[in-house]
DNA sequence: TGTATCGGATACACGAATGTATCGAAAGGG
DNA sequence: CCCTTTCGATACATTCGTGTATCCGATACA
């Protein structure tokens, strides 16, 4: 029941059972999306029946919770090392790179994470959980970019990173409808630049040069294109 | 049952109802989400009967899909009146005044949108009409944009058109979060000037100039919190 | 190895939402 | 003004998901 009936003695399989019904809930909630997942599909997933979830978690919400804290903190974490690889004078297209890589490697979790997002825009709890990942997320990248020339395109370094994430979640959206990871990479990485150096890209194309499919993202399904969706009744 | 037991009489208290049901329906949806949404709220919400529903929609989806649609047009065509506005030489400071306030106009109205979202995500042929919208809003962006300046940090206008609607959807993220209507618009503007003019913003914060309050959504829930951004907590 | 506690499975009862079939009232044409 | 067609309401059956109470196997500790 997941209540304070806390247990006394020190768990064991108690975490690994947490651990597959988390996993479980992530490959279910990224394919059907939170909202049309009921608990006994988890659970099914999972190879359980619904008392190991009832015992816990006391609802859905409350796994989706700590699912996503889980995730998104260790992507967190995968930013800031991939910031961190550089010396003391940050080296601006390869840290674009290397965050880039990091942000935009798992389409399923970019899914989850909307769901996320939806579901926080309603809750003010849950958004403050949100704000927090976030502002986490901005101070790692301000931290470092404020050691860089920043061409002052935009305000100090706060800004850049706001502008940062900003371009992310923008890059994100477009990621998800037409699912091409490998442009939107490059995309990403030409806004990056471009608000981050004076240069800029020089080159014309928006970036989506064709997507390659050898992007190899978890195993999303990936659009049949030619489809119809005119035909609404009436 | 919406089926092709086409009507042959042109009906006429059909359209109020049908349209009746769309409004509740974004009320509903807006306040509580698409997928915690039953067909009986809506009607309720609307002062119909289920029988009132099926006889206009066969699914749920189906009227998500029309609500969307015809908002969406709507959203469209403002855009399209904001940028027509400029003579042939287009003035870009005002343009993206005027563009800022249509998009972010309505709180409701990006909840749904990105509830949307998440469901064009896994539906491929829903994917690709907001795709069809999108770049639909592009094009009009693009081809005032051809007709200024534009500084080439970026690319074509094209790429340019790409990088707005970026700016736009990283915009609309954070303010689904903080709820800060002036500040998303002051961000957005600035983030835009940046982007499509040489100069960029002068000032150093991040543009949340605080929140006053009188922005006058929809009636959406404001949070509590004082607004974010520069207060990173922990 | 014995034993007390814990964790997950099973069974049950309940509520909610859906879809359909049928009926009465409203609307528009003649 | 009547009559036919259409629209929305009502009632019903059914499915689905949830939450809880109970039971048995597993696990840790002495």
């Amino acid at each position: 029941m997941a209540v304070d009936g806390t247990p006394q003695r020190v768990t064991r399989r108690r975490v690994r059972t947490r651990a597959r019904l988390l996993d479980a809930a992530f490959t279910v909630f990224a394919a059907k999306g939170f909202g049309r997942v009921s608990i006994e599909e988890v659970c099914e997933a999972a190879g359980f029946s619904r008392g190991a979830f009832y015992s816990n978690f006391a609802t859905l919400d409350e796994l989706f919770f700590a699912l996503y804290r889980d995730r998104a903190d260790l992507i967190a974490q995968q930013v800031a090392d991939a910031l961190a690889l550089d010396g003391p004078g940050l080296d601006v297209p390869a840290s674009v790179d290397r965050v880039t890589e990091v942000l935009l490697l798992d389409v399923d979790w970019l899914l989850v994470k909307t769901d996320f997002l939806v579901h926080a825009a309603r809750d003010a709890a849950v958004a403050e959980a949100l704000l927090d990942h976030r502002a986490r997320l901005r101070r790692a990248i301000a931290d470092r970019l404020s050691r860089a020339p920043l061409p002052a395109v935009l305000g100090d370094a706060d800004s850049a990173a706001h502008a940062v994430v900003a371009a992310y979640d923008g890059v994100t959206t477009q990621l998800l409808l037409d699912r091409d990871v490998a442009g939107a990479r490059a995309w990403l990485k030409q806004l990056l630049t471009a608000l981050l150096t004076d240069g800029g890209a020089p080159t014309g194309s928006t970036g989506s040069t064709g997507s390659t499919g050898s992007t190899g993202s978890t195993g999303s399904t990936r659009w049949s294109t030619g489809s119809t969706l005119g035909s609404a009744s009436q």
